[in-house]
DNA sequence: ACCTGAACACCGTTCAAGT
DNA sequence: ACCTGAACACCGTTCAAGT
């Protein structure tokens, strides 16, 4: 018996952290944010549970490296447009497009303030700030309220994205019942909630979102020029 | 052996939602995001963890229950503002000192979209929006962006609590070492973050995120009048 | 150095059984 | 109607033991 032949099934390429990553990234976008597991993730890579914790941290570390990666990617497909306001439109589409591919992205971002995902976002959008002129010591507080605005609307659509799943309804369904509910509120107490059932139900994600990014850098602009 | 004393030591009180719902705001706050469990509270409560379920769907019910207690709470004792700006300004303010008392409120947040909770701060929102004279079609997207962006503040503020409670350190020196980090970035692929780094270290929760309201306000503002 | 997988200390949730 | 608490089906993480 040839011990060429007799080896157990090893794997081949061995154990990586960036193998791991991109299985950790490939199971979130089919089984979503709850199907990320230690031993879900050491079956999909025909390990053990424990030999992962030789690469990574724990799953914390895990779920922002695979975030990392997402909008490492993300910063570099967006292109740097041609004025500032569009370099700022680029960094928000390419997020948003971002999210879109894989919803639990929001969620991972939420959990890991101030490390490098975020700070890669907020990297791009400083810039631009710069280039659009805004005064050094304003600066910082425009670059944050992009950033934070950012990151609640990619906040919301994870949870979205995870009742969605949860109750495995389209998306739209969801919406559509949260309208109703919106618009069957106490009309004493909810006015503008009710008024705006029609919009949350026929409201575009994409267009509403860059909407609010604009209307952000008007304000920056506003803050510029007057007072 | 008389009846009256033989009984066994049962609750005064019997179970109801609202008693559970402020059994789970006292947890969350003595024991952060994670102290949240059914056997803690079901001990907290002197009762089985399976009586919970009587009263509380689950534990994301139980969660945005106990937050959307918070919030009704703080929208009700914030002033309406002699102004629009002010007004839009107090349910921020109010929403901060929630936020701070309770840091586990941004993260109940975010995983309730649509929900009860986040409605109330809209409603509030969107009233002030309307009296600013924000045009009916651009009232939505205005309600909106501040609310995302306080979502966003809001969210990142918890996720430092969870970081600052689970390294048992201050808010502070978290801040401190992450700033550390930020200004040892590379410099050519960070600039603007190392850049900021100190600003990350100094700066003031609480008037970073005001700044960021007016901000977005001086935005709606400017969609208003020019353009 | 890297991997294995059983074991530990938890979870949320259910449900027969009680009052 | 409401409560009890054992039981089920999971988790993340550790660690002795292997190669």
């Amino acid at each position: 018996m040839p011990d060429t032949v007799a080896t157990p099934p090893r794997r081949a390429d061995s154990l990586t952290r960036d193998t791991i990553i991109d299985a950790a990234i490939a199971l979130l976008d089919t089984a979503g944010e709850g199907g990320l597991t230690f031993r879900a993730l050491a079956a999909r890579l025909a390990t053990g549970a424990g030999a992962i914790y030789w690469h990574v941290a724990d799953k914390d570390d895990l779920f922002t490296a695979a975030s990392d990666a997402i909008v490492a990617r993300a910063m570099d497909g967006a292109p740097h447009g041609d004025t500032p306001q569009a370099g700022i439109r680029a960094v928000a589409l390419a997020m948003f497009e971002a999210m879109d591919a894989h919803p639990w992205l929001g969620s991972a971002l939420s959990r890991a303030p101030g490390q490098l995902p975020t700070v890669r976002i907020l990297e791009r959008l400083g810039r631009q700030v710069d280039a659009l002129g805004v005064p050094p010591n304003g600066q910082w507080l425009a670059a944050c309220t992009l950033l934070n605005y950012l990151l609640g609307v990619s906040g919301q659509n994870a949870a979205n994205a995870v009742i969605a799943r949860e109750k495995g309804l389209e998306r739209a369904h969801v919406l559509d019942t949260m309208a109703g509910v919106w618009s069957r509120l106490d009309a004493q107490a909810f006015p503008f909630a009710r008024k705006v059932a029609g919009q949350l139900r026929a409201h575009d994600d994409r267009e509403d979102f860059l909407a609010g990014i604009d209307l952000i850098v008007h304000g920056m602009q506003a803050l510029q020029e007057g007072r």
